[in-house]
DNA sequence: TGTTAATTGTACGAACTGGTTCAATTGGTC
DNA sequence: GACCAATTGAACCAGTTCGTACAATTAACA
């Protein structure tokens, strides 16, 4: 009973005295949020452990009792990065839409996600500059992610059907250009304002983009 | 007569015996490719003064020499790449072709510049996780990289005019298509390939790929 | 009541890393 | 011949950075 600050608990060597609820998912979801900021602002090797700790509620010991490692820790808050793309995914609900409609929704709100997530953008980037090497080693993310292809096979093929889109196209072909339309804007961003002057992240320019983006996949689609 | 190395002709500390050749700007250039490969690897952070020195045909000393610090290096391969990219984009003489070749072949280009040169690539997405901080440092660039922009202006409104294309486009909106549709291949090759199992790098998928970009470019303008 | 998982804090260490110091020699140019 | 820029090579330093050791306490659950 030697420490009586008021709030601060203490375990052992001098720890603060105990007050503390065991929540084992509060410290992963503190240290995952945490990781996430500094890997996205810093990349995998300009973050810094310490610094992560720092920030976090908790300790530098608890990350590696919970992670193992550096690598580790950047590996969940990338397996949850995609786990949140893949709900988000699955919350749409395109099949019940007219196929022209249903790919201009699509690519509205594959540009919305992305405009709205940086971080999910900016840690892509990272992985890439890594040649996705953990992507690789992640055997959660793999499988799941073929849903929007399968998704937009089946709105596509509709559409040919009933003669609103032309023949011939890759649903993966389709894909990319939503995806590079989207992309791009938020992962160039700053070489795009430094360069040209222009910010997209101002609201104006984001409007317009995101019309010009939706308005070139269904050029793109038309028959 | 503090030195007494027995007889080798010796420079200060044990250096070799000396029959070299006076180039500075090869020694530049040496170092700069060597540096480029690196930080194109392993980023900015990522990227090591040592082992960058190790590669180099000259030493360490010589990187400080001349380029003051990491940072100065790392400016130095990041404003050599943009001025090659400005001298590419020179190159280009789009004015004598009707428009809508024009801006095929423009398209193109800029395809097929990305796809080839993927140091380009991955050095603007490292730059853009700094949030293009050295660009914004280095004076070099800026002003040059207009004239893009000012190309496909001149492009759209001889088509404009002409009636084969529509109203109403900005040049930066065409820009930033093309550039989306040439760039996101090559910087997210890693992850595409991971998530879908598709290589963009494969000749055929390049090829493809190549064709619709240009189509989808044509298909945005079209009257 | 006993057992295990969760938690607390700090200090430390070995390896790494950016950058400097030292001292001398040679190449080219005027 | 004088002079300065270019060049050589390795040791070294201070600060950083990942990861661990240590030692104890508490929460939760059976």
């Amino acid at each position: 009973m030697e420490e009586m600050t008021p709030a601060k608990p203490r375990g052992a060597g001098g720890r603060k005295a105990a007050s503390w609820t065991q929540d084992p998912e509060g410290v992963r979801r503190n240290i995952l949020a945490v990781a996430r900021a500094e890997f996205v602002e810093n990349g995998l090797s300009g973050a810094r452990v310490d610094e992560i700790a720092a920030k976090t509620s908790t300790s530098k010991r608890m990350i590696y009792y919970y992670f193992g490692d550096k690598e580790g820790l950047y590996r969940a808050v990338l397996e949850e990065m995609y786990a949140r793309i893949r709900n988000f995914e699955r919350s749409l609900d395109l099949a019940v839409l007219p196929p022209r409609e249903a790919i201009a929704t699509l690519a509205g709100f594959t540009f919305d996600y992305h405009a709205d997530n940086p971080d999910f953008v900016r840690l892509v980037m990272v992985e890439n500059i890594h040649h996705a090497r953990h992507l690789e080693n992640s055997a959660k993310i793999g499988e799941l992610n073929l849903s929007v292809i399968d998704m937009i096979r089946e709105i596509y093929e509709r559409g040919r059907r009933e003669g609103a889109f032309r023949e011939g196209l890759d649903p993966i072909d389709i894909h990319l250009t939503i995806s590079a339309l989207s992309f791009y804007n938020v992962s160039n961003r700053a070489s795009i304002r430094q360069v040209f002057g222009h910010d997209m992240g101002a609201p104006g320019a984001r409007e317009r983009r995101r019309a010009s983006t939706i308005d070139t996949v269904l050029r793109m689609l038309a028959s």
